[in-house]
RNA sequence: GCCGGCGUAGCUCAGUGGUAGAGCGGCUGUUUUGUAAACAGCGGGUCGCGGGUUCGAGUCCUGUCGCCGGCUCCA
């Protein structure tokens, strides 16, 4: 969230709606606990634990409640006190919000309030019809707006499990998230705006365009790639495949399975065992697994042999499908499956190498990203969460690598953030960060730094001086996989690729039978031309179908062009050209429109 | 995995305890068509699956599977 959203009026309007409906829920829950209620980047949500479990069908009565709370004119007033009197505040049994039975949270709340931080409580509060008083008070640091009055144009959205404080190991609270905005028509407009994302949903477009499917026989996270899906993924890789040959890579290709003793060296088996399918036993009792990682198999090539510390960078590419077993509440169509394919690569380096191959593969991460349109990301540098026993390696290695990527970083003037706990298990990493259609951020192209691995496999090259060395390993998947990264172009062009991506490029229209041979006549010819490393991707709509109709379908398809060719085409030799975003372009011959391609 | 929601025809959806529906798609026939849906007819369903309540369940209860939103976790 930018500062200035912080700093803002609206983020003070929500954050005083999230109370606004604490106080509504105290007043219709008596028990319910409060915990903690943030303004978040498209509202604001509040974290309850409630005596009984919240229904969804309970929201409109909450919101019915709201509504009467802010029409009251409830002054929203400031306290600032001292932690003893703070603690007695929050045990107070006379204020609803407060007092013993319900403190658990806010006690907690105020432990983690840093000694000699201004303490501060919000209050509202109201008499009803009898003129008994009606306190809302809460801990919290503010601001907020001056009267509940302003608090007008919000909605609940939805209801959700949260861990306290974010730990699986505490209890799940109840959140309800809503959103609030200054006018009517901003709230409306949000809402609308919701609506057409879900459009944008890759899963609704994968469907409708024919890229892929799942299929509850084959089982939750295992994608179905449909031939045009699957032509898309051939587009992608050819292209990353290309500029790999460019870049000194060489390609590999390793099995789907493997003993479980090659991931015992690795590490995985410890860090990833709750992201493994079931073992596999045969008969001799080896045990094998499904693999979760290619960078083990590639180690084990390096390792074949001796290597010389002239042959180094070894550039290992593989597009490899892994399979991990993520928990069922996480899968998300393609952009969370459980099997994928990395667009993978491992750098063997030699330390005075480390910071140049670093670039060169942030470099070629943002060759791909300008080429597959994606302007809109954020860098992430995930470093070592000191708290956290998950890692492995020493620290000083850790150290140099974090060093490594952040050098790289500011080498090439890119702006980053720093994310504790992000790194890989086996080193610090450095993420590229995209939203979907829904606003949710994903991990997409990543490149880690590893001294890890090569240690625990005793990598080694011999150097100059005929001594063994080390060689650190670079981790790279620019993409991060085809399915997340199809997923998200999938919704960031709603199922309009770019021409060079699309898998179905152009579509001969024919307007009558007799078209017909001629139409397939003209696809042959145009499949014969070759564009952007591959042919060009033609169909034929020879059903008996209305010109109109063929239109309407290949539009809804997203193809970029039609070419209509009926009697006038056959007498003139030229083919009426209609593009997906500008319509009809008149006739043309067909070198005319090669030419347009650039063809 | 956890909290909440949703599963009706290939797709999108209607059906609030009393004989399972519509549009699109499919099939058949007619139409041979010039820039976003020709016309007619015909098929098509154990209402996700199992158990229960009821004279009677798509509808209520319960279990289970799948999907969706979120949490946790991640490419």
């Amino acid at each position: 969230m930018s500062e200035s959203y912080e700093q803002s009026y609206l983020y003070r309007l929500r954050h005083s709606a999230a109370h606004l409906m604490a106080q509504a829920v105290t007043e219709l829950y008596p028990g319910a606990k409060l915990a903690i209620g943030p303004p978040i980047e498209n509202g604001f949500y509040y974290d309850i634990d409630f005596p009984e479990p919240l229904k969804e069908e309970d929201l409109p009565k909450i919101e019915a409640k709201m509504k009467e709370l802010s029409k009251l004119d409830q002054r929203i007033e400031r306290t600032e006190v001292s932690r003893v009197e703070a603690k007695a505040l929050i045990l107070d049994d006379s204020i609803p919000s407060m007092g013993g039975a319900v403190a658990e949270y806010k006690l907690q709340l105020l432990d983690a309030i840093p000694a000699g931080e201004t303490i501060s409580f919000y209050n509202q509060q109201r008499t009803d019809r009898e003129g008994k008083l009606h306190r809302f008070l809460d801990l919290c640091r503010g601001p907020h707006v001056d009267t509940t009055k302003e608090i007008k144009n919000y909605k609940l959205m939805s209801l959700a499990g949260a861990y306290w404080r974010g730990d699986v190991k505490n209890k799940q609270l109840t959140r309800i998230y809503g959103t609030a905005f200054e006018t009517p028509e901003e709230l409306e407009a949000h809402l609308h705006m919701l609506e057409e994302a879900a459009k944008r949903d890759h899963r609704k477009l994968g469907k409708e365009l024919g890229l892929f499917m799942f299929s509850a026989r084959v089982g939750t996270g295992l994608p179905l790639w449909l031939p045009k899906g699957a032509t898309l993924r051939m587009v992608m890789t050819d292209f990353l495949q290309k500029e790999q040959v460019k870049r000194g890579y060489e390609p590999v290709v390793t099995p789907q399975i493997a003993s479980i003793r090659l991931y015992e060296k690795s590490g995985h088996i410890i860090t990833f065992k709750d992201k493994l399918f079931p073992f596999m036993e045969d008969e001799e009792k080896e045990t094998y697994i499904l693999k979760p990682m290619n960078c083990p198999f590639h180690i084990e090539i390096y390792q074949s042999q001796m290597r010389s510390y002239r042959e180094l960078p070894v550039r290992y590419a593989e597009f490899g499908t892994v399979h991990r077993y993520e928990q069922s509440g996480e899968v998300t169509g393609i952009l969370r499956a459980r099997g994928f394919t990395q667009d993978d690569a491992h750098l063997f380096v030699r330390p005075d190498q480390l910071l140049e191959e670093f670039i060169g593969v942030v470099e070629l991460t943002k060759v791909v990203l300008q080429k597959l349109g994606l302007t809109d990301f954020k860098v992430r540098v995930g470093t070592k969460d000191p708290n956290s026993d998950k890692y492995v390696g020493h620290d000083d290695n850790w150290a140099l690598a974090t060093k490594a990527i952040e050098d790289a970083c500011k080498q090439m003037g890119m702006e980053y953030f720093i994310s504790p706990g992000d790194a890989a298990f086996y080193g610090p990493k450095l993420d590229l960060i995209i939203k979907d259609a829904l606003g949710r951020d994903w991990q997409m192209g990543t490149v880690q730094v590893d001294y890890n691995l090569p240690e625990r496999f005793e990598l080694e090259y011999t150097g100059e001086d005929s001594k063994p060395h080390r060689p650190i390993m670079i981790h790279r998947a620019p993409f991060g996989s085809l399915e997340r990264m199809i997923g998200l172009l999938t919704e960031q062009y709603a199922g309009a690729f770019p021409f060079w991506l699309s898998p179905v490029q152009i579509s001969v229209l024919a307007i009558a039978d007799r078209h017909n041979d001629a139409a397939m006549a003209l696809a042959d010819k145009l499949r014969d031309v070759i564009y952007d490393t591959r042919n060009l991707r033609v169909t034929v709509d020879d059903r008996r179908e209305t010109l109109g109709k063929k239109i309407r379908e290949a539009q809804l398809q997203k193809t970029p062009y039609m070419l209509i060719l009926g009697d006038r085409g056959l007498e003139e030799g030229t083919i009426g050209v209609r593009s997906r975003e500008d319509g009809d372009l008149g006739e043309m011959t067909v070198e005319e429109f090669l030419d347009s391609l650039g063809a």
